[in-house]
DNA sequence: TCTCCTATATACTCGTCGGTATATTGATTA
DNA sequence: TAATCAATATACCGACGAGTATATAGGAGA
C-alpha cells in the first residue's frame, strides 16, 4: 500500500509525465480549434497559435507533427462527439422518432461546441487526399446512423414514409447550421436553440388540422 | 439610318467596346468563382485564375482592383440572386405558406448555382471588416425578407404559430446546405433536390393523422 | 557520474503569392 | 501625325508562414 504523500514530490512518475503530455497537447489542439473557428484555417498561422499560449512553434510541432495534423485531430474530436452522440441516442428506448429527436438535439448541442464547429467549418479543399477521404469517410457514418433511424421511425409508423436520403441530408443541414452562426454569448442557449430547431425540423410548417 | 453592313467591322464602337470589357470581367469572375468554390479562397492563387482563362495576373488587376474585390463581386453576385428569388416570389398570389414555399424552392436552386454556392461557402473571415460589414447586411436583408413571409403565413393561418427568428434560421440552413455537397452530375437534378427539401421542411416528419 | 532523452527556444530557409513597375502594342482622338 | 488611352505582358518586390537545424537545460537511467 503505498504512503499518503502530502507534499506532492517534484519528481514525475512515468504515468503523470504522459498526462502532462496529454494536456499539453489538449491545450493546443483547444486553442487551435478556437483560432480556426474565428479566423479559418489558412488565415491562422501556428505562430499566432503558439504565442496564444506563450510557447513557440517548434513546441507545437513537437506534440503535432504539422499543420494538417493539427487540424484533422480538432476535426477527429468534433466527429467522436458527433458519432457518439448518434449511438447513444440511437440506444435509447422509445419509437424511431423519439430516437430521432434525441438525435438531432445532441447533434445540435454538439455543433455549437468548439470542436463540433470545426467540423462543419472545414471543408474538404483543406484536407490532403488521403486526410479528406477519412474525413468523408466518418461523416458518412454518421448519415448512415441518422438514415437508419429515419428508417426504424417509417418501420414503426412513428415517421411518414419520406425520402430517407433527403430526410438526413435536409436534417443534417439544418442542424450544422448552428456551427456557422452561434456565438456563445448569444441571448439563447445552445439547449434552447437545439429544442427550437428540432420542433421544426420533426413538426413542419403547415398547421396540423 | 445606318446603312446594314454585312461584312462585320473590325472597327469597334465606344458600346461594343463597353460590353467586350464587361463580358471579360464577367469571364473573370465565372472562372474564379468555380476555383473558389472548388478549391477555397485562401488556396486559389489569382495566378491560377488567370493561367485557367489563358491570360496573365496583371489583367485581372486591370478588371478588378484586387484579390478581395474578386470575391466580394462573386459574393454580391450570389447575393442578388438569392434577393431577386425572395422578391419575386414575395410578389406572387397565394397565402403565406404558398409564397413561401416558391421562396425556398427558389433559394434552394440558388445554393447549386456557382455564385449562390460562393456565398456559402465564404465565411466572414475571408472579408476585410467594410467587406464583411456588407455582407453581412445583405444577408439578413435576405433574412428579413424570409422571417416577413413566415409572418405572414402565420397572420393568415397558412402556417402554424411557430417562432419566427428560429425558423428563419433552421429553413434558411437547410437550404445552404446544398451549397456545400451537391455537385452538378449527381444523379438528383437541382429541381427535384429543391423540391424534396421544401416538402419535408413544409410537412415536418411526423405523420399527419 | 556519464549518457541519453524530453521539452523547449532562437534563428534560419525557402516557397508561395498578392501586388506593382514598366514596357509594348494598337486603336482613338485632337 | 502626334498624343493619349486601353489592354496586355514580363519581370520583379516584399511579406508571410510552414517547416527545420541547432542549441540548451534538466531529469532519468545505467
Amino acid at each position: 500500500m503505498p504512503l499518503p504523500n502530502a507534499a506532492p514530490s517534484p519528481f514525475r512518475s512515468r504515468e503523470e509525465r504522459e498526462r502532462d503530455r496529454e494536456e499539453k497537447r489538449e491545450a493546443v489542439l483547444r486553442a487551435a480549434v478556437r483560432m480556426f473557428n474565428a479566423r479559418g484555417f489558412h488565415a491562422t498561422s501556428l505562430d499566432d497559435v503558439a504565442a496564444s499560449l506563450g510557447i513557440s512553434k517548434p513546441t507545437i510541432y513537437h506534440y503535432l507533427g504539422n499543420k494538417e495534423q493539427v487540424l484533422i485531430e480538432c476535426v477527429t474530436r468534433g466527429l467522436e462527439l458527433l458519432s457518439a452522440a448518434a449511438d447513444t441516442a440511437r440506444a435509447q428506448p422509445g419509437d424511431g422518432l423519439a430516437r430521432l429527436r434525441s438525435v438531432l438535439r445532441s447533434y445540435a448541442l454538439v455543433m455549437m461546441d468548439d470542436f463540433g464547429r470545426c467540423v462543419v467549418r472545414t471543408g474538404d479543399e483543406f484536407l490532403s487526399p488521403e486526410g479528406a477521404a477519412l474525413f468523408r469517410a466518418r461523416k458518412r457514418a454518421i448519415d448512415l446512423s441518422i438514415r437508419a433511424l429515419i428508417e426504424d421511425g417509417i418501420a414503426d409508423g412513428s415517421i411518414a414514409p419520406v425520402d430517407v436520403r433527403m430526410t438526413a441530408f435536409t436534417l443534417a443541414g439544418a442542424l450544422n447550421w448552428p456551427g456557422r452562426w452561434h456565438a456563445p454569448d448569444g441571448p439563447l442557449t445552445p439547449s434552447e436553440i437545439a429544442d427550437a430547431m428540432v420542433d421544426i425540423l420533426i413538426g413542419g410548417l403547415a398547421p396540423r388540422t
